[in-house]
DNA sequence: GCGTTGGGTAAGGGTAATAATGCGCA
DNA sequence: ATGCGCATTATTACCCTTACCCAACG
């Protein structure tokens, strides 16, 4: 059977309100409702889950800024006149996965076991070349790729929340030696960085909790003081916190920076207060800007001309809580996170909008996309489930409905990177096709019931799982070993309407 | 002696996750 | 008055860069 017939048969049937929700589980609910002449669009967005990973034939194509230590400026300068530009900030999670890959490649091909014997045993001389294979394919320099890499491994990091002993501890050997951060942390098994971190919370005189007028006063006051400005003025940077702490005399330099940014400059320059719209406002000004990645977002300059943003590191955490309603976001390319969340917000309607004993909502119930390894995630195109759905309504009456989800909003759900349920009209065998062009007929039966069937490569790495939570039941498993599993049973038993629920997850093993 | 290489340290601006608190509402 | 759900605020572990330092080596 060819793949050809479902092209031609393809069509893009809409709903026009969708609203979603999030379960306790971390799974999206999409609602729509199932009749009429509605409409959902969404433009499809065309993308690899591994699309940034270079192709490592190209080995020769090294960067020299991930060969480059920065020890100076000038060194630095010379590679900016060169027009070298490279990333700063958080690592995404395709840096980390790739830097992991490297050096489990260099780790093995060693003949090694563990990263750490390399990291924090072996003389420079033995460990020569390590640093410069591993950040192979980062775009960030050298020294950046060498102190991720010793965070990574320092067993004394992340240990976790200090005790109040640790802290009447941290007190004693500050005491006794100052700013030696390493030999503090050496006494308290913690990295330096740590202990370093953990005295900046604490001050001699530190008050916790609401922050009194007499207290907001004073920092509004030395915040003005050291910025050089007419109170009033917007202050977003340029202070050190630490001196403006000593002014304080009564918080750390992590309360004052937290509370000016987040309250008092807004306040104190007369703001006004952010509406639910302008988050979709934030949405569109980040769309316009055009940029590939989260990293390159000016939020000074995003910030500009809103008198409801408190300060663009304000702006910044809106944002991200924003984002954060779409769980698996680390997971997924910036304009596909962003062309999702803008199309979802602007066709978004309140929860319940159109539901009622008349009126009965389709729930289409995604899961996210799952990997059960954290190496590079083979690309996943180009699966399509044909369906066609009949149901009663309360009068029942029968009726047949098809349905298209486009692939944008499903990416936006984390679901496969290229997804399709479109109608070819009769009830049938249809198919589920991946990128390897393996087949699996899908059955479909007028009940409605779809089951799955399927006929692929035994050495396919791919695992299916379909699930329905109308009827609890769930296959799981090899495609080469599937069996038929009803999805749907009759929707007219629920009285509020069909409910479908669809959960395909594509799990890849590890790569041999 | 001097430049280069390959680190190393302290300081400080920042992020992101979570805990605590406030608030509207039934 | 109370408890609940949600929003806001506060806290803090952790992240990243910058500026400067240093020792070994050719």
């Amino acid at each position: 059977m060819s793949t050809g017939e479902d092209e031609d048969s393809v069509t893009l049937e809409s709903v026009n309100s969708v609203t979603l929700t999030q379960d306790s589980d971390g799974s999206i609910i999409l609602h729509c409702p199932p009749h009429g002449n509605t409409h959902i669009i969404f433009h499809t967005v065309t993308h690899t889950l591994s699309s940034t990973r270079e192709d490592p034939q190209n080995r020769e194509d090294i960067s020299p800024v991930s060969q480059a230590w920065f020890t100076t400026k000038e060194d630095k300068d010379t590679l900016v006149n060169k027009g070298h530009k490279w990333k700063q900030g958080m690592w995404s999670k395709e840096e980390i996965d790739l830097l992991m890959s490297n050096i489990q490649q260099y780790v093995k091909g060693r003949g090694m076991e563990d990263p750490a014997e390399i990291i924090f045993e072996m003389s420079k001389e033995e460990r020569k070349d390590f640093y410069r294979s591993v950040a192979w394919g980062l775009n960030r320099p050298l020294f950046a790729v060498y102190r991720r890499v010793l965070r990574m491994y320092d067993n004394r990091n992340h240990v976790g929340k200090y005790s109040p002993e640790e802290i009447n501890k941290l007190k004693e050997l500050r005491q006794k030696h100052g700013n030696d951060w390493a030999t503090i942390g050496a006494a308290l098994g913690r990295s330096a960085s740590s202990v370093k971190d953990r005295c900046r919370l604490m001050k001699d005189t530190c008050n916790t909790g609401k922050w009194s007028e007499e207290e907001e006063r004073r920092l509004s006051d030395s915040v003005y003081a050291l910025a050089g400005v007419c109170p009033g003025r917007a202050v977003t940077g340029g202070v050190s916190w630490a001196a403006v702490a000593d002014l304080v005399g009564t918080r750390s330099e992590k309360q004052c920076r937290s509370k000016w940014l987040n309250y008092l400059n807004w306040k104190q320059s007369g703001g006004t207060e952010w509406t639910k719209d302008q988050d979709l406002s934030l949405v569109h000004r980040i769309v316009e800007l055009d940029v590939d990645d989260e990293n390159e977002l000016k939020w000074e300059e995003l910030a500009g001309g809103w008198s409801s943003v408190r300060s663009p590191q304000w702006l910044r955490s809106k944002w991200w809580s924003i984002k954060r309603q779409v769980a698996n976001h680390k997971e997924l390319p910036f304009h596909v996170l962003l062309k999702g969340l803008q199309e979802l917000m602007e066709t978004q309607v309140p929860l319940g909008a159109g539901t009622g004993p008349g009126s009965p909502s389709l729930q289409i119930r995604v899961t996210r996309l799952e990997e059960c390894c954290s190496s590079p995630p083979r690309p996943v195109t180009a699966l399509q489930i044909p369906l066609q759905i009949t149901h009663l309504d309360s009068a029942g009456a029968s009726d047949t409905e098809t349905i298209t989800l486009n692939t944008a909003a499903l990416q936006t759900l984390q679901i496969l990177p290229s997804f399709h349920l479109h109608p070819t009209g009769t009830p049938g065998t249809y198919f589920l096709q991946t990128a390897a062009n393996q087949s699996l007929p899908l059955s479909l039966s007028s009940n409605p019931t779809v089951t799955l069937t399927a006929s692929s490569s035994p050495s396919s790495p791919e695992h299916i799982i379909l699930h329905s939570l109308s009827n609890g039941s769930t296959f799981s498993g090899h495609p080469h070993e599937c069996l038929s599993e009803p999805l749907f049973q009759n929707p007219s038993l629920n009285p509020t309407g069909l409910v479908l629920v669809l959960v395909v997850r594509h799990l890849v093993n590890s790569p041999v």
